[in-house]
DNA sequence: CCCCCCCC
């Protein structure tokens, strides 16, 4: 169609609307309302009266008053004004209904389609000029529910993505629907919805692939379906471990793999000073391949690696540390013994040979240090660069000689819960009292801050071995030398090393 | 009306 001209309407808030009179050579009407997602069209002067364009997607509501109205949805530009010059042929006007005079673009919204028919209709044709509709979807991703406060005020939430055979939506639910609807709705289940509001996505927060998302509001219904025919089902686009070498460092990916071994579930203090809780699975596929996924929160705190599960992510993020590494996040799908054909192999593979397969990581921990990823040192590169001067952490491998010890205090009474180890203070009384955790115990536990100068051929460095080092470094553990010094046989223990014995120890 | 995706 041509167009022959173009204004912006009176609109009170947003972003401005054009309206549109089209010919097709024969024929004008002025009916044509552009969606707002096209407004670069006209504001980049390449809508412009006498251009020709092929209209592509256009979305057609019945006002109250019975006139039309048509939502041009995705259209291109053609020739330019420029290259036609003129108008084509002699257009008449199209009927009277093209003539009307639409003065306010709040009436299309208000009272769009008199027609109250549910039909039901795809989520791609979902979109904000028309509101009577119903879909019939399956939820693929359900988050749980969320608190927020901030300067707007405070509530509660939560999303879910459901999925049909067009395409996907995110959906979000607020504080009154949220308490309708969070029980209502399972992973994996197919509903009817309806009366939703549609809203414009910010492609910032979601890789949901739907320009659109969907608000619950009190007239919303959701209503199971039993009948899931022709709904697909939850899709996953499984990466081999050994492929994700290739991938970008951020790219979202689907990965299932046998969970061979799994972290202590840890809690960690984020940047903005929030607790949160972690777990680093580590997955092995048939590629013999294995990568560590992190898990957070509450899916962390519940995951359970007793029997070497299969483990399935559905949209994780690749990240770049130790290598390759893999994090879920909050629109991550985490599956335990997922019922698909790719699981049922996994298993077979892994029970066969797997668990014996002589496999590399592509996730570098520190405790691994394979030579690859090692930061060789000599003692006095660490002065000459300034190592650890700076915000961060630095870390360094080097061949050293333990030169000397100091034993003195190296063993020392600590807080017996489990992330403390503070030093506790002997109140005399049978308790011990730790400061940080600000409460008494009838118990400590002992553990090692082991003072040491290593030298190399050029320098030397005084080092502290905590814990787990020390007790490497001293051949026994924290506990028997507590029991040692106890009983008065310590100093039995602090002789003198063979040299060589030390320099086979790791001294990381 | 949220929008947090963290840590080494």
């Amino acid at each position: 169609m041509q167009l022959l001209n173009i204004r912006q309407i009176p609109s009170a808030a947003g972003p401005p609307r054009y309206r549109l009179m089209m010919s097709d050579g024969q024929h004008s009407w002025s009916s044509f309302l552009l969606a707002t997602q096209l407004n670069h069209l006209p504001e980049d002067n390449l809508l412009v009266p006498n251009c020709v364009c092929k209209v592509k997607k256009t979305v057609t509501n019945t006002l109250s008053d019975g006139r039309t109205v048509v939502i041009v949805m995705d259209m291109d530009v053609l020739q330019s004004a420029d290259e036609i010059g003129g108008k084509i042929g002699n257009p008449t006007p199209y009927d009277k209904d093209g003539m009307v005079v639409l003065n306010c673009v709040h009436r299309v919204k208000k009272h769009s389609s008199p027609d109250s028919s549910t039909k039901v209709i795809s989520i791609a044709q979902l979109n904000p000029y028309q509101s009577k509709w119903t879909i019939r979807a399956r939820v693929t991703n359900k988050s749980s529910i969320r608190n927020w406060s901030n300067s707007k005020g405070e509530g509660k939430l939560f999303s879910f993505e459901i999925l049909d055979e067009s395409g996907e939506i995110r959906i979000t639910a607020f504080n009154k629907e949220v308490d309708k609807f969070y029980t209502l709705v399972e992973q994996g289940k197919v509903y009817y919805i309806t009366k939703g509001t549609l809203k414009a996505a910010n492609k910032q927060y979601t890789t949901v692939k739907n320009d659109y998302e969907m608000t619950l509001h009190a007239h919303s219904s959701i209503v199971p379906c039993d009948d899931g025919q022709g709904i697909p089902a939850v899709h996953c686009d499984f990466v081999p471990i050994a492929e994700l070498e290739n991938r970008d460092k951020d790219a979202i990916i689907d990965v299932i793999g046998v969970c061979k071994s799994a972290d202590d579930v840890s809690r960690i203090t984020t940047k903005t000073s929030r607790e949160v809780s972690k777990r680093a699975l580590n997955l092995i596929d048939t590629t013999g391949k294995e990568v560590a996924v992190t898990l957070w929160g509450e899916e962390a705190e519940k995951f359970d690696a007793s029997g070497q599960p299969v483990v399935a992510v559905k949209g994780a993020r690749l990240s770049d540390f130790g290598g390759r590494s893999l994090s879920a996040l909050f629109s991550s799908t985490v599956m335990v013994n997922p019922d698909i054909p790719e699981a049922f192999r996994l298993r077979a593979w892994f029970d066969r040979e797997g668990y014996a397969a002589n496999s590399q990581s592509l996730t570098e921990t520190r405790s691994m240090g394979s030579g690859a990823r090692m930061n060789w040192k000599a003692l006095s590169d660490i002065k000459d660069e300034e190592m650890g001067h700076g915000e961060k952490a630095e870390y360094f491998s080097c061949v050293a000689t333990v030169v000397y010890t100091r034993k003195e205090n190296c063993l020392y009474p600590a807080c017996p819960s489990a992330d403390c180890n503070k030093k506790v203070i002997d109140q005399n009384n049978g308790l011990y009292r730790c400061e940080k955790c600000n409460r008494e115990y009838p118990n400590f536990k002992y553990r090692l801050l082991l003072s040491a100068n290593l030298a190399d051929f050029g320098d030397n460095q005084w080092v502290t071995f905590f814990q787990e080092t020390a007790e490497v470094l001293l051949g026994q553990s924290a506990e028997t030398l507590g029991e040692l010094r106890e009983t008065g046989q310590f100093h039995n223990l602090t002789g003198k090393w063979e040299p060589a014995t030390v320099n086979r120890r790791k001294l990381c």
